[in-house]
DNA sequence: GAAATAAAACGAAAGTATACAAAATAAAAC
DNA sequence: GTTTTATTTTGTATACTTTCGTTTTATTTC
């Protein structure tokens, strides 16, 4: 076998599993580790991946503040649970639109296994995200960009907003509360919160047990504005209080996933 | 057999498996390996296959574009060199526009050592990058994002780029030559860069070197409509015929700086 | 500190370039 | 229509370079 043609298929297998290791690689192209090590270090001087201990990953050059990825690994499962509910709700082919935070994040990562969205969003993060996966049509609305959230906001986000119209919309927020409703830290969030939901047919709001009965400073829905939350199980405790008032309620578990 | 014959062999062989080995050949030729070579040779001075170690592949002679992060890697002593020049062009406090672009998103790493900008960007890449730099006012306009470069493009593009102006803008070019002008190889993102140049009183463009006597498909201006374009030291050569059509030309050296 | 991983050094093997000789073919001369 | 002369093509031989794997020595990671 060729040297490049060893070098394409690691880049394929990159492409497929996102990473590779050197022994895996060494055992399927059947060469000693030194070789492929010495390819890695090839292929990451022409920036087609990057090598870390024990394998090589994808590049990934952006520039993810640590404040976020502390955020993301709190209650990952929960929000993993969440967002994996909430796939169930998208088809190939749909149009949706996803606004910022770490639980939508979660989801857009499942958009992996998806084929063929289009995705309007406000979070530049879901948009290189899903941009990555190369398999869908991204539109992003312009605006001014928040340091913490990677949110875009602002008065051309809005108008941007207001000249799209989708089915879906999934949004999180960080504070549900019977009569205070569905709030954010952010009140520039809150507002494109707000038309995102006016331009979506369905509203499905994403929060993980954490948020229930907190209440920030702004609010962008009431609590039976929304087509339907999706919790996880540990939100339990909660449920009545909402199916009192009507509210579509969805838990999903960690295993699989219930009603 | 004549030697044609083997030519076209060779190259039909090559169409469908991609690439083919020395020894391969000489078998299935039945000539020695000494011949291949030489014939080798002559394909690929015909521009009809790349040789490589051990046999050859078949050439990309379509100008495709490759991944961001492969054009990152290349000449990057060069895009640093220049985007230092650009850099010095730039004031704290200053409103800007930065066009998307490898040689752009190098000035844009520059940036940390710059205070209270506000920037306007179609890059989702640099506005990343910048907001990560944390000191800066990033504004990112909505659009369609393109796979390759990460550049937001489109109609909702431009439409937001016409809401604003800037003193300053900067952007890279794929191509630039003295009567075809500035080009790139994506229709879309040339559109942007025209509108992104008439929001902004002075425009300056950054192309490496290897962008010289370059002609792609989307033409965005002329070379003498931008106000300066700043290259590297090593595009010496092409800098007289500028000089002659009266063209600002800035020369980028790795160490310091020259006119 | 042990295990896993990586780097460095070295040598063997595979591949390459060049020179030169031997065919084969083409051109010229008679 | 030969024979001679040049030209091209191909193969052998040799020196050189690149690639790859083994071994040894460091460095990480847990």
């Amino acid at each position: 076998m060729l040297a490049a043609e060893r070098h394409s298929k690691i880049l394929e297998q990159l492409r497929a599993e996102q990473s590779v290791t050197v022994s895996e690689l060494s055992q399927a192209l059947d060469v000693s580790e030194v070789t492929i090590r010495k390819d890695l270090i090839k292929l990451e001087n022409d920036g087609l991946l990057t090598r870390i201990h024990g394998g090589a990953t994808i590049t990934d050059f952006l520039p993810v503040e640590r404040s976020f990825t502390e955020k993301l690994a709190e209650r990952s499962e929960e929000k993993l649970a969440i967002a994996h509910q909430a796939l169930s709700h998208i088809q190939p082919g749909d149009t949706i639109m996803i606004g910022a935070g770490t639980t939508t994040m979660e989801l857009a990562k499942l958009l992996r296994g998806m084929n063929d969205l289009t995705v309007v969003t406000n979070a530049v993060n879901i948009a290189m995200e899903l941009n990555s996966q190369g398999k869908h049509h991204v539109i992003l609305i312009g605006g001014e960009m928040r340091h913490k959230s990677f949110a875009l906001v602002g008065s051309v986000a809005a108008e941007n907003l207001r000249n799209l119209s989708v089915f879906k919309c999934f949004i999180g927020a960080d504070g549900i509360h019977p009569e205070h409703g569905l709030t954010t830290l952010n009140l520039a969030e809150a507002q494109i919160n707000q038309v995102m939901m006016e331009r979506a047919r369905k509203v499905y709001v994403l929060v993980d047990y954490s948020k229930f009965g907190e209440t920030y400073l702004a609010k962008f829905a009431g609590v039976s504005d929304v087509d339907r939350i999706i919790t996880d199980a540990a939100a339990r405790p909660f449920v009545e209080r909402y199916v009192e008032l009507g509210i579509n309620l969805e838990l999903a578990s960690p295993q699989g996933v219930s009603r």
